[in-house]
DNA sequence: TTGTACGCGTTATCAT
DNA sequence: ATGATAACGCGTACAA
């Protein structure tokens, strides 16, 4: 009935009739390298232009063409270094041809859209995410569709995982504020539940045990802009501290304005730093020192992958591990 | 080649033999409302939850089916609040149970992009970008594909608008200022292609001649926040102003920072205002006064319009426009 | 170089 | 309620 009313797609038959050809020298016009005469080729390309035309790649991917279609699960794109990951991993599969499915939204309806998409031959699924990643790992397996996890480890066969030297990078925030002669530091750090808050506290203590130091003080925010800011209020009226470590920037933007609310003067009484270089950390707002997260690297790194596991579908599994780098502004 | 290294993925055929019934009895095991017998749709689902079958969608949607495929595009997802709409499009999309393609990046790339997504069966192509527009929407036109234009109006046959109302909700936020007191006023905009930008000013425009009184400043930016605040500091330096309206948020962040160097104290000495409500206008730092620019609305009226269009494919066209309500901070 | 014929995995139709 | 069979649109092996 409405299929009825809906005006059905042009086929290559259609194109075939419109310029004389067989159906099969119609696929060959738009098959690179196959054997076609020249002017063949040119007329079937006209008469498609006119028409409309193009090869449905539904119907090619039954075949068992590549389907070219990648998902990318990032839960609920809550902060803003993922939403800056989703826009770059978006153009650089874009760049190699592929199309990202986006899957975003709260656990349950999530969980219902991953099971569903899967539907489709996908190439690759691309993990950016936290709770539900178990099932979604286990599902793909069983359709042996490549996951990609960026951002956190998953130690599961034929699983691929890029991420940040979360500790490493940390530590070198801290050297530079141990250099500039900070001693009693003060931490803000994210859920427990994730690994890159806790690997970057390590970071912070481990550095700080090196000079025989203690943290002095931390609060737990939930990654947000305004949970930094409340936990630095908390955290600066327990503890006179002169550095303050952030496990990411949105934190320490927010902890900026509370010390600034409490007359603590940037760089001059405290340091702050936070982590990822998101944009926001270089405008002139808050020319906040900070480890970038580099996500050129990460999306080079997503890309390559996908490219390795495509020609080898059973190759071992890798872990790919992404340097942060310190980046100085003003805060430190 | 490597296909024969690819592992086959689990089909109908393989779930009928497992079960021990017809493949068509599989089918409608999957099938809402079909004749079978619960018993063996018990069994039939239980084998396929064994092998992690799902029915293929690309097969599916040859026959006929609905693709459930949307692309989105956004060019390169320049500023803040595209990425903002991207993500809750992107969400309010799975919500219903499509799938949104989202495709980005610059000019040259994304026109090819475009060109190639087309050979899926799309529902729907949603556009929030720019330049490209009108040859998505001829391109699209010929397959019979939907074309909905977020943000800019396209009037062409055949394609769904929505729009803010930009000039109106520039006026509320002129008279908030006039209400105010003040007088002497300058503005920031966007690139002149920009209908928004234009749209925006117009309605600041309008609004001081009928308080007969004229613009007195103003500079161009590129919707971003750095462009804002080299835009702020050139306008300040030329003339003394006491409000600055701005074509949107980042640009008005950028803003409060050059004034805040110079010395200019906002909301005491200086009013300003944005519009589209991003998410960092909430941030304490900037407590920015501004127009909503409805993303929730908006969203919801693309899933209406996407509804509408699904079952009535020739249904004229619709424009529909938004609401900009005034967000009251701390900046006016 | 060209056309014919087959298969991809599914759903819809048709008898049964 | 069920199973066989015919599409769906494409790429390609094969025969010409």
């Amino acid at each position: 009935m409405t299929d009825a009313l809906r005006k059905k797609r042009i086929t290559a038959q259609d194109i075939a009739l419109r310029a004389g050809v067989s159906r099969s020298a119609v696929s060959r016009a738009f098959t690179d390298g196959a054997y076609i005469d020249p002017d063949k080729r040119a007329r079937v390309l006209q008469a498609a232009h006119e028409l409309g035309y193009r090869p449905n790649a539904l119907a090619a991917g039954l075949k068992g063409a590549r389907s070219n279609l990648v998902a990318i699960f990032v839960g609920q794109m809550p902060n803003e270094y993922d939403k800056e990951v989703v826009a770059e991993l978006v153009m650089g599969l874009n760049s190699i041809g592929k199309w990202p499915i986006v899957i975003g939204g709260t656990e349950t309806a999530a969980r219902e859209a991953v099971s569903n998409v899967l539907r489709y031959p996908l190439e690759a699924m691309i993990l950016r995410s936290g709770s539900l990643d178990e099932d979604i790992v286990n599902a793909c397996g069983k359709l042996s569709i490549p996951v990609i996890s960026s951002g956190r480890v998953l130690r599961v066969p034929g699983v691929d995982n890029i991420c940040c030297r979360n500790k490493e990078g940390m530590a070198l925030g801290t050297h530079l504020l141990l250099d500039r002669g900070r001693r009693r530091f003060g931490f803000i750090g994210g859920p427990q539940s994730f690994a890159s808050s806790n690997a970057r506290r390590a970071g912070l203590v481990e550095t700080l045990h090196s000079a025989d130091l203690e943290l002095l003080a931390e609060e737990t925010g939930r990654f947000t802009v305004q949970s930094g800011y409340e936990a630095a209020h908390r955290l600066v009226q327990a503890v006179q501290i002169d550095a303050l470590v952030c496990a990411n920037d949105a934190m320490a933007i927010g902890a900026l304005s509370a010390l600034r609310e409490r007359g603590r003067v940037v760089p001059d009484d405290i340091s702050v730093i936070g982590f990822d270089d998101i944009s926001m950390a270089a405008w002139p707002a808050f020319a906040l020192t900070t480890l970038r997260n580099p996500i050129e690297e990460l999306v080079t790194a997503v890309l390559g992958l996908l490219a390795r596991r495509t020609i080898a579908p059973d190759k071992p599994d890798e872990t790919i591990y992404l340097d942060a780098n310190l980046v100085l502004r003003n805060s430190h």
